[in-house]
DNA sequence: TCATTAACACGGG
DNA sequence: CCCGTGTTAATGA
């Protein structure tokens, strides 16, 4: 516990507040494709990704999914960031992209150390801004591209938070991301395949291109 | 022009 | 046989 939280934060957090989350935290390791968090569902614990990658998705009145970004190590959940603002209640689904360790913080502390650690304060708002910007990102794919450059978009992220090349994935799956149809899904892809930019095969993906 | 929905055939596991 | 894939046709924005 001690070593893995110094290992990763040391170079973050002030040796106080280092302490503060060894006593505070709670270690957890969570399989691939598990629900971390729905939406709707109260917030009880900010996390500290250690390692692994989580899948931040928004949903919408009808229960359709939309990515947004995914969340990699060092990083943290701005929707639980905000918790001390007032908003409750959780606006994202979050599901573990691989196996996914993280520190794990109660909400309450998070409003305790803004006013207490500095390095804290702007832990908090450098992970707001980096999640806008990401955020940023994906709205300009989703609004300025068309669905061709936005599908390379996912692929290229899926593939840098897997480490692989290789996505393991169904053409469905990701028009459930997308928020497109799986008729449009494959036939870009098939394109993309001509185009060398990726290889078919049933249930895989392999990006050819960088 | 490009997306959606429905429908169908192919084929691997 | 089931599921994922590739494709087409009709319709719409």
């Amino acid at each position: 516990m001690r070593d893995i939280i110094t290992k990763h934060f040391k170079s973050v957090f002030e040796a106080e507040l280092l302490e503060e989350i060894i006593k505070i935290g709670e270690i957890k390791t969570y399989p691939k494709d598990t629900l971390l968090m729905d939406f709707g569902e109260y917030m009880r614990h900010m996390p500290l990704i250690i390692d692994g990658a989580i899948k931040i998705s928004r949903i919408d009145k009808n229960n359709d999914e939309l990515f947004l970004y995914f969340l990699k190590r060092g990083q943290s959940c701005a929707m639980t960031l905000s918790y001390f603002i007032g908003h409750h209640k959780s606006e994202i689904k979050a599901v573990s992209e691989t196996e996914t360790s993280m520190v794990l913080l109660p909400v309450d502390q998070i409003e305790i150390w803004i006013s207490k650690y500095k390095s804290w304060r702007k832990f908090v708002f450098e992970n707001y801004h980096e999640r806008f910007i990401e955020l940023l990102d994906t709205i300009d794919t989703i609004a300025f591209s068309n669905t061709s450059e936005r599908l390379l978009h996912y692929l290229s992220n899926k593939a840098k938070v897997n480490k692989s090349n290789t996505i393991k994935i169904t053409h469905q799956e990701i028009a459930f991301d997308l928020n497109t149809s799986r008729v449009v899904i494959s036939r870009l892809l098939k394109t993309l395949e001509q185009e060398g930019e990726i290889k078919l095969e049933r249930n895989k993906i392999y990006i050819l291109s960088k």
